[in-house]
DNA sequence: GTTAAAGTGGAGGCACGCCTCCACCTTAGC
DNA sequence: GCTAAGGTGGAGGCGTGCCTCCACTTTAAC
């Protein structure tokens, strides 16, 4: 956000390359990849990972920070929606991203002071449609945004046969979402 | 099942040990869990754990063989509770065994012969328990066994803050199995 | 008690990831 | 073109995990 880039060209460059191969093995390897991976992979040396990132923790953040704006972006957008089916939108573009696919469930629970504010700033443009569906009666009441989020988390993180699995599970645990408490019992 | 055991009491002592120590460092860090660690956990020497088990994979497997044995047992013993109760109480047992919990992920798509054997076995316990709360109108008809396994593996291998939360999220889930497809659409 | 077979455990070689450091290369301003 | 500030990248020290090997210890049969 208000991270100083490098200044000359071919540091921005390097910059941009870190960026891009830190997401990409982030959402393969999740927040344990090995960061000479994201080097090699950038086509630059260790020593410039470190020089822009000091830290593991720096690498991810900037990586997370971006997702996390285009999920705020995105919860604006969607909001002239119907209630569910925005809620809807916003909780698969939440699954979407690339980079938090499998970092996503570690990043929920990270102490760090740009995480804590990530995940507030993230809350705060979900829980409103989460509010909406649920005053309009389209998700049950007896469960919050967090239980949610952090449901479609671990659905998101398994591992499926193929695609058609992975979207056949999300539809299916969502309708849990919708569901009324009360789990029928015939028979 | 057939593995030979060792034979003098002290090695034996050992080898229980390491099965024990194994099934919770799984049960932690998952199937990549430094087998060190398990070695200094029950208390021997590395070259011990080698001696029992000359791969990862045969302490793993030692580990998971029980567990699905227990998984199948339990399936013929909730069999004459109502069939959406049974199925819900095998799913239950599914995600309460430790040594699995956070490896079972990983586990649904191991391809070592022993593997694909136990999976068949616990896939051949459960089934049936799908099928009966499928036909009793329990379980929504447009999803499989396998859907089901692997949305409660997601669920169970994510993070919550407490364990009522992970119950609560669990139930909800399960909510979906139940549910019609067509999700609602009030508003 | 003696003894040989069985079993032990950790040192050591290898690989890999973390991170630091600095001799060298690039860039941009002149 | 020249040059110094800015930037590079990989060698190297450290830690840790993998796995092998074998001098030593324990067991149990006599």
């Amino acid at each position: 956000m208000e991270r100083t880039r490098p200044q000359r060209a071919d540091a921005r460059r390097n910059y941009d390359a870190l960026l891009g191969a830190a997401r990409e093995v982030f959402a393969e390897k999740g927040t344990e990849a090995s960061l000479e991976e994201i080097a090699r992979r950038a086509g630059v040396g260790i020593g410039t990972l470190y020089r822009n990132f000091p830290a593991r923790q720096d690498l991810f953040e900037a990586v997370y920070v971006g997702e996390v704006e285009q999920l705020c972006r995105l919860a604006g957008e969607v909001a002239d929606r119907p209630p569910w089916e925005a809620m809807q939108a916003w909780l698969r573009a939440f699954v979407g991203y690339a980079a938090t696919k499998r970092a996503i469930k570690e990043a929920l629970t990270m102490e760090s002071a740009m995480f804590v504010s990530c995940r507030a700033d993230m809350y705060a443009a979900g829980q409103p449609l989460f509010d909406r569906a649920q005053a309009a009666g389209a998700v049950r009441a007896d469960v919050s945004f967090d239980d949610v989020l952090r449901m479609v988390s671990g659905i998101t993180a398994g591992s499926y046969v193929d695609d058609a699995q992975r979207e056949r599970v999300f539809a299916m645990a969502l309708a849990g979402v919708t569901a009324t408490p009360a789990a029928p019992h015939p028979a």
